[in-house]
DNA sequence: AAACCGGACAACCGCCGAATA
DNA sequence: CTATTCGGCGGTTGTCCGGTT
């Protein structure tokens, strides 16, 4: 946030480095210098730019504030979904993170986890790394946001042309490259280990109905999906079909505080974890309360 | 109206590895 | 080869602001 520099801060800034928030003027500097002669050595640009910072707070001020790509207001679900995904496979490796999301810094994701996902682990009294709060967050939070982003395509899908633009240019841009296979991981992500491990955290949970003849393994049609909400459709309709199948085996998590967690569906999840108090399970905000009363049967 | 509190986010710090002199 | 500089990263702190008491 710019503020105005105040008639101390001026008479008493000599050749000092200047510190804390930047001002309008800086910001012009900073933005003008970079427009003529492109980003880059910053310690020298801060100099010649005539500003009186480090090169790291320019560097910083630009790449979280003033880069004209960056996207700011709050997260959109198809975002809040893939921080959560992403987090649970890297962990706080927020610049990788952050290359999921376009015109997303590193320093919001990580605001973003301390300050909404943090805040939820604390209030349920357990550790946010903890294999209970993970598996909160895969049967219960993601399940949750993967059906408002079905809902909010749904009803955008009768608007035909515009479809396709109900999903976030950030979410679309990374799962383009999602091909999903009904049995095989998916073919073209950023690196191959990663695509494994996240196929694998996004496989639908194994179904045996009974009486029912094993699943073909010879199935290989693969549905590219050009957005998130298609890969979020699918990943949707699984967890719907692992519902209703009478009787499942699970391949998800092998939780052992949770052993019989893997592959549940909301209403299954919420009766297995009855320790947790519904009203600090609300993490996405009022709108969802009626949402946790219709899963909880209450 | 003022004090207090907590959430959100901007900014800084320390460390590390890569690049360069 | 070594020392120094630079840039990037993750953790932490500081600041602002709105809500509550």
């Amino acid at each position: 946030m710019a503020r105005e520099v105040s008639s101390e801060e001026e008479a008493g800034g000599g050749d000092e480095l200047r510190r804390g928030p930047w001002t309008v003027e800086e910001d012009l500097l900073l933005v003008n210098y970079i427009a003529a002669h492109g980003e880059g050595r910053w310690n020298a640009l801060a100099r010649c730019a005539g500003l009186k910072r480090t090169g790291k707070s320019c560097r910083l001020r630009w790449l979280n504030y003033l880069r004209p790509d960056v996207r700011r207001g709050n997260m959109t679900a198809e975002e809040q979904l893939l921080i959560l995904e992403l987090h649970g496979r890297w962990g706080n490796r927020w610049s990788k993170i952050a290359q999921h999301l376009p015109g997303r810094t590193d320093n919001e994701i990580k605001n973003y986890w301390r300050t909404r996902v943090q805040k939820h682990a604390k209030h349920l009294n357990c550790d946010v790394n903890s294999q209970q709060f993970k598996d909160l967050m895969r049967y219960l939070w993601m399940p949750r946001l993967l059906e408002r982003i079905h809902r909010s395509s749904q009803s955008q899908s009768h608007d035909a042309d515009d479809a396709d633009l109900s999903v976030s240019a950030a979410t679309s841009c990374i799962t383009s490259d999602l091909v999903v296979d009904a049995h095989h991981p998916p073919l073209a992500m950023a690196d191959s280990n990663d695509s494994a491990a996240m196929w694998q955290q996004h496989q639908a949970p194994q179904m045996s109905v009974a009486g029912a003849p094993p699943p073909t393994t010879t199935m290989a049609q693969h549905v590219v999906l050009p957005t998130a909400a298609a890969s979020c459709h699918q990943m949707q309709d699984q967890f719907v079909c692992a519902r209703a199948a009478e009787t499942t085996t699970c391949c998800w998590s092998e939780s052992e505080s949770l052993p019989g967690l893997a592959g549940l569906y909301y209403d299954d999840a919420a009766a297995a974890l009855p320790e947790f108090d519904v009203e600090t399970m609300a993490m996405w905000g009022p709108e969802d309360d009626p949402w946790y009363t219709q899963m909880l049967g209450l």
